[in-house]
DNA sequence: CATGAATGAGGATTCATTCAT
DNA sequence: GATGAATGAATCCTCATTCAT
């Protein structure tokens, strides 16, 4: 009993010190990219040693894996907090601007980025990041196959994957590109967005 | 007219060995991405020694800037083969499925993607990849203006850009998640992308 | 108390590890001059990783600003312990045989030399230097104006500066060139010198 | 005859292409060192290639070598144009303010420097600063012995080369310090000069 | 003679990882 | 558990020197 109870403790406080190393490591990556990020920054920023990371972690991969694993449940929960298709342009341009309270803790794109290059040659990254697309268009999909009486979409179940990937790469690459287009005008890409969202969400006719 | 034989000569030279440069080191970034390709790397995959490379690239990242140059040219052409709107879809299927004959010469969406990491910390590489946005853009946008008669979409002038925006991430972010969703059906997934196409590209009723 | 006492052994090894590489810097430089001391070389005399220099100081050049702040310690107490003018030839030539007890931690002459050659490039080791060049001549200074009763050579204020300088000028030139004139006949030299210090030292008529 | 002729004028074009290669080589070490300046620099300022200048020397060390040799010449014709003393302290401060014409043939402080640094550790180069220190010596000797009548000193021969070497330390010792001691009165410091080289010069009482 | 492209060893510096304390 | 000093391999880049043309 004592000992269960002491492991349980012990237990709780690796959880504690892994998340403190991922919240650092993501603040890292974030502001300098993987690669610019040494451990010894990372340490500094979750106010640890260096050595100390690698009781958590086996090394710099693993935390990027964790960190991917992580993402499913910000991920997760934006998504579940999607409510009817009205205003589904007006929260993706919220996202856009960073407007979201989950986007503290969510990874920015450049690093979405990263990873993704990441993941073309290591595989234990490209599976993580496999899973992570997987159960995003998978939530997507939920929410445009869920009723409209449920805030949902009502879109009949056959096609609902495709859509969802659809949707996913219209917000991402406007996430990517916006910045990188200060020349257009908002009024304009919302009105163009509003019309392939009807396309993409109100089903085939 | 001997030395102006040579200087061409010479000139050449030049370009070829910037070019068995670009190769190479395009080749390595794919392969193993920009930072986990070292200049030696590179260098033995173009055949030579690592000084000469400092003789043609001031540096590792004038590498990276002359091969966002180089894309310019290959994204110009791809898009100046599209013809009428039609075949727009089994065009963007081709290019997923890489049977485009410019993919050899085109960056891969993983090095597009470290491209992108990379801008959001050095300016010079952010001003590069802003430069073959707006040029792919406008090129995009072009098309969609062109009259219909010479193989355009007939699009008025009015919100071309931001509709060239759109088409921009829905190709590239199918080109990058294709590969990771197996699951899903190409016949669906053409599908949608047509009724999307039918509405970014026909324009406002 | 436990705390503080750490943290003071760690302030002492954190010096003795400067002084360690200061040490070993100075021995290569002087032996191979500042270009061809290699950090490597370095850290090997030091025995120690090149990599752990780096923990002690930002560069290579930093360590050659180290040494010159040092330096100003060994000068300082050299001229401090300059009496009554009299036996100040002696001193001096004391000086050029190398008998003084501070030799072993004071800068060869052609390290003085290389890192002057330096200072007319890099602006921060001119700045060290000039501050070195300000600090002798002013303890110099000081001497030649405290009163003879004091050990000083009661000079009135007015050129002592300028006649500090002159001496240097004598004292460091002796220096670099006297090993380079064997055939010099030391006592000559040292009758001219005392002429010159006579004048130099016993202020205007 | 024919090829004596010949010989001769091969003989004259290589002691010019030396003398190209010396003036291109003092200028880049003048300016950036001996370290910094590198064989391709020297080359592109003496408009020839790199390899050519194989041709003349031996190796980057022989250049110096060269350089020193050549400003024996230099050297003894300032010390030639020495008239009588009373204009000497006059001809110091012009030499300090580079208001000679020699002086854009002659090496620069630092350089002078930068060479004795590198004599203490290359024997070649040790024994031509030698046999340079030496000349300039005796020059300056001979125009100490010199009768006053012929532009001399008239000092009696016992001790001529000890001044003489007194003489120059302070001449070198100012030109290498007065650029660092801006604070200093010129006007005092020639007034002390004047009585350092009243009494150096004067010979004994 | 002359060129300048090519070499490749060697330079300073960084950083993931280990291990004595 | 925790530290952070220490390691040393690896990185980018430079440059004296050579040699095919």
């Amino acid at each position: 009993m004592k000992k269960e109870k002491s492991e349980t403790k012990a237990a709780a406080r690796i959880r504690a010190q892994k998340e403190r190393v991922l919240a650092a490591a993501q603040a890292c990556f974030v502001e300098r990219g993987f690669h610019a990020a040494s451990m010894a920054t990372i340490a500094s920023t979750a106010r640890m040693s260096p050595g100390l990371i690698y009781r958590y972690f086996e090394n710099k991969n693993a935390i990027i894996l964790a960190i991917i694993e992580q993402q499913l449940t910000v991920a997760r929960q934006r998504i579940r907090q999607l409510q009817s298709a009205e205003n589904l342009s007006k929260r993706i341009f919220d996202y856009l601007d960073e407007k979201e309270p989950e986007d503290e803790k969510s990874i920015s794109i450049p690093l979405y980025l990263e990873i993704s290059a990441q993941a073309t040659r290591d595989p234990q990254i490209a599976e993580a990041l496999r899973r992570y697309d997987v159960t995003v268009r998978s939530e997507l999909g939920d929410w445009l196959r869920r009723g409209r009486g449920d805030g949902g979409c009502g879109l009949p179940d056959d096609d609902v994957a495709e859509r969802a990937l659809m949707l996913l790469c219209l917000i991402e690459g406007l996430k990517l590109r916006a910045p990188r287009s200060p020349a257009l005008d908002p009024r304009k890409l919302r009105k163009i967005l509003d019309e392939l969202l009807e396309t993409l969400v109100s089903g085939p006719v």
